[in-house]
DNA sequence: ACCTGAACACCGTTCAAGT
DNA sequence: ACCTGAACACCGTTCAAGT
C-alpha cells in the first residue's frame, strides 16, 4: 500500500484528529507517531501535508480562533463599541475554555495563523469605525487579547494542585484554604474575568470620553455608550 | 568518579544553568542531557535533585517570580492601592520581559511555586487592607496576573514573522503593513500594556468608588486616590 | 548520599523506495 | 502525489553498580 488512488489524509483530517487528541489528553500526548496511528497511517505520512509538527499545532490553534464570534462588530452601531467588545471577549473566552490545552500555543501571538489575524483585523476595524485613532485601536485589540488569553491560560482552576498539604497557611497568611477548593477556584476564574473585563471596558470608555468624544462629531459627550452594566452587585 | 566527597550539583546550580540555557536558546533547547552536559555531569544526575524535568522548569519560573518587587504593598498608604498595583504591574512585566522564554511555564497558574504564591498573597493582602472585600481582592490578584502574563506571552513583537509576503493586505484590510515592522511591533506592545493597565486601574477605581468607598470609614468619597495619571496624551 | 553507564521506550524528521 | 519502512540523532526516566 504505497500510494492509494484516493489520498488517505488531508490537512483537515489531520487537524481534526490532532484537536481531538489535544482535547482528550493534552499537548504532550501529541506525537507525530501517535497522531498518525490515530489516523491509521504511519508517522512520516504527515509530512506530505504539513512541514512539521509545529505547523499542525498552529492549525489546531487557528481552528479554535475560527470559532470566535465576530458578528457583533458588523451588526451593531459602531458607537456601541464597549458592548461589542464585551460580547466578543465573552465569545473568545468561551472558545478558549472549550479547548484549554491548546491555549499555550494560541496565546503566543497571532503569528501566521489566518483566523487569528482575522480576529485582530475585525477588532481593529470596529474600533476605528467607533472613532478611535489607529494607534489606540491597535492597542485595544492587543490588550484585550492579553487579558482574554491570560485568563484562559493562567486560570486559578488549573493552577493549583489538589493536595491541601502543599499550601502551608504559615507561608501564605492571606491565601485562605477556601481558595484552594476545586469549585471555589472556578468561581475565582469567573469572577476575576468578569471583574477584569468590566474594569477594562469602563476604563477604556473613560479614555474615550477624554480623547475621542470631545471635539468630534460624536453625538453626546456624557456617558458615551457603556452598554454593559457598570456594576452588578 | 562515582560519588565525589563534595557534591557536584545543587538545586541552585541546576536552576541557574537551566535559566541561562532557557534565556539563551529557548525552552526547546533544555533537555536533561544537554543541561547536565552544561553542568559537567551526566544526565541522570539531575534526578538526585529534582523529581523530573518539569520540576526544574517550575523552579526556573519561580526564580523569575522571586524577582518581582513587592515592597510597594508594604510601604505605601493602603489607600494608594491603584498606585501600588500600577508599580507592581510594571515591575512584574519587567521581570517577565527579561526572561520571555520561560513565560509559558510561569503563566500556567501559580501552582505549587512558592514565589508565585507569595506574589498572589501580597496583592491579596494589600487589597484587603485597602478595603476591598475578600472576594474582590482575590479577583484583582487574578485578573492583574491574567493581563500581565498575557501581555508578556502574547506579545505582538514575538507573534509576527519577519516575512512581509506572509500578510496579504487583501486578506486583512485593516492590518496595515506598518504594524508588521519589528520596531513598530514593540511600540504596540508598550502602548497596549500601558493603555490596558491604565484602563484596568481606572475601571477598578470606579468599582471601588461605587462599592467600597461609599458607606465605609474611607476619608473622601470622590476621586479615591488614583495616583497614576488618568491620561497622558 | 550522589554520581555513573547501560538500558527502555519513546521522540521529530529525512529519505530512498514503491505505486 | 502520497504513502511506506528504515534510519539518524535525539529524548525523559529508571536502575543497578560504584564509592
Amino acid at each position: 500500500m504505497a500510494r492509494p488512488r484516493k489520498p488517505l489524509l488531508s490537512r483537515d483530517r489531520i487537524v481534526e484528529a490532532a484537536s481531538a487528541l489535544v482535547d482528550a489528553e493534552g499537548l504532550d500526548a501529541v506525537s507525530t507517531r501517535r497522531l498518525a496511528a490515530e489516523l491509521g497511517v504511519s508517522g512520516p505520512s504527515l509530512y506530505n501535508h504539513f512541514r512539521n509538527k509545529d505547523e499542525i499545532l498552529d492549525a489546531v490553534a487557528d481552528a479554535v480562533s475560527a470559532q470566535v464570534d465576530l458578528s457583533m462588530f458588523e451588526e451593531s452601531d459602531p458607537r456601541d463599541w464597549p458592548a461589542a467588545l464585551h460580547d466578543w471577549a465573552v465569545s473568545y473566552r468561551a472558545a478558549l475554555s472549550a479547548h484549554p490545552h491548546i491555549v499555550p500555543v494560541l496565546a503566543q501571538g497571532p503569528g501566521r495563523r489566518p483566523a487569528g489575524l482575522r480576529v485582530a483585523d475585525a477588532v481593529f476595524g470596529a474600533m476605528v469605525r467607533a472613532g478611535w485613532p489607529h494607534a489606540q485601536a491597535t492597542y485595544i485589540g492587543a490588550l484585550m487579547r492579553y487579558f482574554i488569553t491570560g485568563s484562559a491560560l493562567g486560570s486559578f482552576a488549573r493552577g493549583f494542585v489538589d493536595d491541601e498539604t502543599a499550601y502551608d497557611p504559615a507561608d501564605y497568611p492571606h491565601l485562605g484554604q477556601a481558595h484552594l477548593l476545586a469549585d471555589r477556584r472556578q468561581q475565582v476564574d469567573e469572577g476575576a474575568f468578569e471583574t477584569g473585563l468590566r474594569a477594562l471596558l469602563d476604563g477604556l470608555a473613560l479614555q474615550y470620553e477624554q480623547t475621542v468624544a470631545t471635539g468630534t462629531a460624536s453625538s453626546g459627550t456624557a456617558g458615551v455608550t457603556v452598554r454593559h452594566s457598570p456594576n452588578r452587585s
